[in-house]
DNA sequence: ATCGTTTTCGCAAACGTTTCCGATAGTGTT
DNA sequence: AACACTATCGGAAACGTTTGCGAAAACGAT
């Protein structure tokens, strides 16, 4: 017979109900509800922990609130006590709990990045000038990859906000049209920066780069080169860089009274193939161009390494020129000319954007900065017709 | 006269004290202390908060743990109230708080990851890898950048520490020499994998890849392409990988009866110049070398352009490979034979091996795996005398 | 000795969850 | 009815910090 466990008398121990696995009884004449004990957790069971402000304070024999005192140094303790606390914590190992600490403060001191791919360079250099920036003012960064897919995106920025970030830098993913996942925290009232791919939906800061003039410099350089028939390999006509880098080159011919050629206007998907059957068609005209502008930087590789197949000289034959990634630029054989983006500064003025959002709260306006691309001219498109041809490659 | 907050009474209420900035007063009658009030905070300065789970009880008007049964699918709970809380959580645009979760259930399903640069190609691809298999198992991902500093290691570690993520991935600084730091979450029972550069004095899991047997294989293909007379451009004798892929090197020479000679094995520093420099001192020789390996790839990049720029061909007069980094390898012309280190693969090796050790907890015993290099076969190695000289560049 | 002042420290309430446990009301079953 | 059982729900204690406020002790000056 069970025994309640006030008054110890079986007698009056009756059943009453299941539950959850464990018979449970009532006493009569306690009037008193218990259940079967459940089994000792196995004490090897449970994960070792890590020291705490409690642990410090019990062996030195203080209040919580005194050690905690010592550590953040504050000023209502005596040295000798802070002395011994520390002496104490350094003993234990004690690291302070993040996650407790940003509970009660509300704040993380983190800042989450969404970048479509980390493997490219353009975002890894961004990220490390996010970072230098947060971390000089003591931020720290969390990094999500949507590998351009939207959901992974979406998913991404929610995991973010249920970290709790103190804001959010985001590149959104190619494949992102709806944009209530960042209306979202902005509505929250977490600052958010968008760069490189923006979204003007949502009234955020901004840092984006100058695509049209950076097109027009790249285009114009080779007008000064002594091209007359230059030909663009844009990209999908739906992103907006292909049509900003088209808008760019265009506003260049205008501008040296050049002629504006459909057939000299390609866009194409991106994929390696595709760029060089565009190259055939043009090689194939009656009066092929002297010049192609890759907007792409892959693509302005691919073509670097078509002609060589098919015979043709670069630049001699056929200037090309690129767009960005000038790392990668200056290594093959012959150095492309390229637009560099600065994708470190980009990375740095986002960072900014946040800090300063962070530091003038409610009266912060969102703005826009806009990095401009510095031309930086390498043998691919160095005809020697020009005043530049001196330059040193 | 001040009067008593309890009885009123400003007769009995005397000065006691001036503390934090406030006076103190005493009443006699009332044995009470108090101070001046504090001036209200500024209702505009507080922080727009977001919805908890008391804001949803609240409205919906159940306890607490109704609520957080109802969003966590928990049994204990009927279908109707379930909905209404469902229901008005999206209302409230409900996220729950990861921070108070995990500081509840000591889990925060975040790894934490040290690497050295995040701009390295090898890196980049090697956290994708790790990401991937992370995400895949419900882990967060946090990246952290050593930027090849000491210093600037030990403080990620500790912030990753002390954000109390659930396991290590480290890829050590080329500077690191001490490891106590990573001594350190072992002991507290934080599982830490070891990837690419290891160390040895911790009882880690390992994941490294065999640059011996690479060297060993890019070399062996070098004599089977005809080769004889083969330098080596090695690194700092003081690195292990170095020293490693020497070691592979010469194994091959010895295999194949090559006879070994000094002056063909060079260490520098990997700066651009010190390779050109080496390059010139192996053309004056006599006897010049036929083909040459370069530890690190963008060595190999320099040699290409140096010989280039010297009118020697490649891989005529003289065959070069390099160790890593084949997507850059291949866009250059020639393409560079080089060994695939599969960072990607190593990447998700480390967080395998994070997760077997979470699965097994106290009974799992380290382990180290090795992931073998491929070789890539590509222009500036075929002399065409071998049998590989028939394979697709 | 009295009283104002300063220094130092403890108590307890948050922060937002989860979860154990007990308490009901209802539902069948003898 | 009496009893056994199930389905729901609320209360409260954690998790590890920070911090406002009160209390006690020490100190100095009347």
């Amino acid at each position: 017979m069970i025994k309640c466990v006030k008054c110890s008398l079986p007698d009056e121990v009756m059943k009453a109900g299941f539950v959850r696995g464990r018979q449970r009884y009532y006493c009569k004449s306690c009037e008193y509800h218990f259940t079967q004990e459940r089994p000792a957790p196995n004490p090897a069971e449970r994960r070792r922990r890590q020291a705490t402000i409690a642990d410090v304070a019990k062996q030195v024999g203080v209040a919580l609130s005194t050690v905690s005192r010592a550590l953040n140094g504050h000023s209502d303790i005596s040295a000798t006590t802070r002395q011994a606390i520390l002496e104490v914590a350094r003993q234990l190992d004690y690291q302070p709990n993040l996650l407790a600490q940003s509970l009660k403060s509300r704040a993380t001191s983190t800042i989450g990045v969404v970048i479509p791919d980390i493997e490219r360079p353009f975002f890894a250099t961004a990220v490390s000038g996010i970072q230098q920036i947060a971390t000089e003012a003591g931020y720290r960064v969390m990094i999500c990859q949507s590998k351009e897919s939207y959901q992974a995106e979406v998913s991404n920025v929610q995991a973010l906000i249920a970290s709790r970030v103190d804001g959010l830098l985001i590149c959104h993913s190619r494949e992102t049209e709806n944009f209530d996942h960042v209306k979202d925290p902005a509505r929250r009232g977490i600052p958010v920066v968008h760069f490189d791919r923006v979204c003007n939906e949502v009234n955020s800061a901004k840092v984006i780069l100058d695509d049209r003039l950076g097109a027009y410099n790249v285009t114009e350089h080779l007008i000064e080169q002594g091209c007359r028939r230059i030909a663009i390999l844009a990209g999908p006509p739906s992103l907006l860089i292909s049509r900003q880098r088209q808008a760019g080159y265009l506003s260049a011919l205008r501008r040296h009274g050049l002629p504006i050629e459909d057939a000299l206007q390609v866009h194409i998907d991106f994929r390696t193939a595709s760029a060089e059957a565009c190259l055939d068609t043009w090689l194939a005209m009656p009066e092929p161009p002297d010049a192609i502008f890759a907007i792409n930087y892959t693509n302005a590789f691919d073509l670097l390494l078509a002609l060589k197949k098919r015979g043709l000289r670069v630049p001699e034959d056929m200037a090309i020129v690129g767009f960005g990634d000038e790392f990668l630029a200056s290594l093959i054989e012959p150095g492309l000319t390229t637009v560099d983006l600065h994708p470190y500064r980009i990375g740095q003025q986002a960072a900014s954007l946040f800090l300063e959002q962070m530091a003038q709260k409610e009266n912060f306006v969102p703005r826009t900065c806009v990095i401009a691309g510095d031309l930086i001219i390498r043998q691919s498109s160095l005809k020697g017709h020009g005043h530049l041809a001196a330059w040193p490659a």
